[in-house]
DNA sequence: AAAGGTCCCAACCGCCTTTCC
DNA sequence: CGGAAAGGCGGTTGGGACCTT
């Protein structure tokens, strides 16, 4: 029965990967493509726990990802889902699908939380968001009889609807404001929905789907980051303005294109979110309860319901659970 | 210039859910 | 069907970078 244990404790190695480690498990995935986490320490020699190889994965080493430079549509965006979902980061970052979850999370935690905690402190203390994502948990939890649960079902989903409808309001608004900061993303997402619903769509269509292929250039790309990056951070914090990260530069980055082999098998094409977020404005702007709850419940892809009792999984693992 | 404080983020830890035997 | 491991997620922390005095 059972399943041999994912990795021993002894001879786990712990801290910072290296670059030549970072290698390895890249040139794996390359190979085999991503999952099966248990695997890739015997298969690579890799001296690691098999979750910590899908964090370096998912966190750092994944193409696509976007690191630093929070834009202000990224931002409000983080700031109104945190007060719709509450602290579910992978559920946020499903919007934000250049983000890791651990990304915004500590974006959250460094910079937007204390922006927020001093706002609060100029205006009302108890007035807006985290209340929201607390009564929704504890509500949805405590009720306990059909009738019960009805009429918090009904008010949570208004609860959620106008706080969606204000982030998506607040990001149109945005956009206008601030058109330069989102015009490199909406250059990338072409699709219809993105282009025909709003600002929020075009802040959050998905990224095309970045191919990444272990060439000697992007090697030595690669390792050049690491070296910047090993002698300090800054070069996050440095990092160009259109987010150049590790990983786009892992990616094909600037690289010239006849040098980016496109792979396609090693990562499955990216789910539509564009037309996941036309489903979220339709239902905004709906009426029928119902269609709310079949919304935010099932049928739209997502791990598990908003309302799916005590542990709502609203979006769970969402879009990120088919990025590969 | 140096010491101390603060900030930031990569990575770990532990819990929960899902999957497998 | 039940138990155990894998996978997934959110909270937390260690330590390097940066800032202030």
């Amino acid at each position: 029965m059972g399943r041999p244990p994912c990795c021993d404790k002894d001879g786990v190695k712990k801290g910072p990967w290296t670059p030549e480690e970072d290698l390895v498990l890249v040139s794996y995935i390359q190979d085999h493509g991503p999952g099966n986490w248990r695997s890739v320490p015997t298969r690579t020699g890799l001296k690691r726990c098999s979750k910590s190889c899908r964090l370096r994965w998912t966190n750092y080493l994944r193409p696509g990802i976007k690191r630093g430079n929070f834009t202000a549509q990224e931002e409000k965006l983080i700031v109104h889902l945190q007060a719709l979902l509450g602290n579910r980061w992978a559920a946020i970052a499903s919007y934000l699908p250049d983000r890791t979850d651990n990304d915004i999370k500590n974006y959250w935690n460094t910079h937007l939380r204390r922006k927020l905690q001093l706002q609060a402190d100029g205006v009302s203390p108890s007035s807006s968001k985290p209340a929201t994502a607390a009564n929704k948990s504890s509500s949805s939890a405590a009720a306990s009889t059909k009738g019960q649960w009805e009429r918090r079902l009904q008010t949570d989903i208004g609860l959620a609807r106008r706080a969606l409808r204000e982030a998506l309001t607040a990001i149109r608004d945005g956009d206008e404001e601030e058109d330069d900061d989102i015009k490199p993303q909406a250059a990338s997402g072409e699709s219809p929905a993105a282009s025909s619903s709003s600002g929020a769509s075009m802040s959050i269509s998905m990224s095309q789907p970045t191919p990444y292929v272990l060439t000697a250039d992007n090697v030595a790309r690669m390792l050049d980051g690491w070296s910047k990056s090993s002698k300090g951070r800054a070069a996050a914090a440095d990092s160009p303005p259109s987010s150049g990260s590790s990983a786009s530069e892992l990616s094909c980055g600037g690289a010239a294109a006849s040098e980016c082999v496109r792979k396609p098998a090693v990562s499955a094409p990216a789910p539509e979110q564009p037309s996941e977020l036309s489903a979220i404005e339709t239902w905004l702007f709906a009426d029928d309860v119902s269609n709310a709850v079949g919304f935010l419940g099932h049928g739209h892809g997502y791990g598990g319901g908003l309302l799916d009792g005590p542990n709502p999984g609203l979006l769970g693992g969402g879009l990120l659970d088919g990025r590969f």
